[in-house]
DNA sequence: GCAAAAGTGTTCCGACTACACCCATGC
DNA sequence: GCATGGGTGTAGTCGGAACACTTTTGC
């Protein structure tokens, strides 16, 4: 290893041993369906090399002037029109070699990915299918051998959804505008595995944490009794915004 | 916009309107003063431009070859000389503009930051001073205006601390290898602020976790009876490890 | 009426809170 | 003895788990 001064005037020369990046975003993409009962994950088909073939997760690298925000969105805005979304940055993984684009000895360019994490309407969203580029929800159990390390970007995203539903309002994100606490039970079932709670304890709860409004309006749904539909009243939210709070 | 078709044929040209970047890793280094019972962060001292004469977390930009996690130890034993440490990577912060640095248009080089968050026990470290550089433990109260974003680096990261603090076993990195009870509440006081807890009941929360050890051994810190000191059982946590725990 | 789904209530039990109280040591 | 800090115990209370029960619909 180069002395501490030495190593210091290399760096000042704009290069020196100082790896050269491509930051990539690369989006983790969940929704629900409610009507099949299903977490979905987004993802589409590469058609160049590397992975030529393999589907991946929705991803782009970062251009001039653009945030690492920015181009999350843009990716997401290039795959799906969707009014609402939840977004957040996930991790960044840049080991070198995670990319075989990066020469074999890692002093070419390296490739880094800061990946992110969304939730979409299922209904609301309309996949921008393009003609040529395949693009398709896939239920997460269902998931290929994804391109370079996506599946356990994916695997990263699947734990950090599963942490978020119990403590945060997240779950609004993925629901219809209204719903019935049916369906709110259902989702819950479906990204934490059934029995994770019992129905009529997680209603009450729900329901005394006091931001879900109810409507008004019922829902009936074949047999049974109709059912009240709910929203999330963001404002009667607010207050407790950051306190801790157990959803399950 | 350019069309889809159009943007790709430029990205493949290996440069186009992506941006270049150099990649740093900054470290948000924790440590606790039990003796004073102070929370301390480590800062250098900046000798170059942009921010000389600025204090600033310590960080290195990535080299070749090297993974981020690698640089994030780099940065730590050019530091520090410590035995056990903990770290995890904290958030990317990776906006157009962060780094004077970058040419005023974004059209240059751009620099994104990889931020680490670590812990350190306070005795077995020992601060590696070459003579030229500034390098100091602050305590978090007195922390002056650092260099780049790096306030709202260590804001993050105090967050982190104290969100962990509550659900997983990170004090013990901090602690020395022995402790007492004592040792343990005060160190709670000194991050979450006094009167997060009565120290009875979070004395019996503790123990009723099960992993820690009375080793036997007492230790009398002036007037007052003895204690006995503690340590933290791996192997009997290794169970617990994926299951939700609350410390406070 | 009966099945199905929504919605309510009630009992039990463990966990956390807030204290009061004993123990061992230095001075 | 008495101040100081370590350590134990307990009564009251809150909240979650389990489950029984009522209500409203379709058929």
């Amino acid at each position: 290893m180069p002395g501490r001064l030495q190593r210091k005037a290399i760096d000042s020369l704009a290069g020196g041993d100082l790896a050269d990046f491509k930051v990539g975003v690369d989006n983790v993409i969940f929704s629900v369906d409610t009507e099949q009962n299903r977490l979905l994950v987004l993802l589409v088909m590469r058609h160049d090399d590397p992975f030529l073939g393999y589907w991946s997760l929705p991803g782009t690298l970062v251009r001039h002037g653009e945030s690492l925000e920015d181009a999350a969105y843009r990716v997401l805005s290039e795959k799906i029109r969707v009014e609402n979304l939840y977004l957040e940055q996930l991790y960044t993984f840049g080991g070198p070699n995670r990319d075989p684009r990066e020469a074999e000895n890692s002093f070419g360019v390296r490739y880094l990915s800061v990946s992110h994490f969304a939730l979409v309407r299922f209904a609301e969203a309309e996949l921008i299918a393009d003609g040529v580029s395949g693009i398709a929800w896939y239920p997460l159990s269902q998931v290929p051998t994804l391109a370079f390390d996506h599946n356990s970007i994916l695997d990263y995203g699947y734990q950090r959804l599963r942490n978020k539903l119990e403590y945060s309002p997240i779950a609004f994100e993925v629901l219809p505008q209204t719903f019935t606490l049916g369906d709110l039970y259902q989702l819950y079932g479906t990204v934490l595995g059934p029995d994770f709670a019992d129905y009529s304890n997680f209603r009450a709860r729900l329901l005394k944490l006091g931001f879900l409004r109810d409507t008004g309006q019922k829902t009936s749904r074949g047999a049974g009794r109709p059912a009240s539909l709910y929203c999330f009243d963001a404002d009667a939210f607010e207050p407790c915004k950051d306190k801790p709070m157990v959803f399950i």
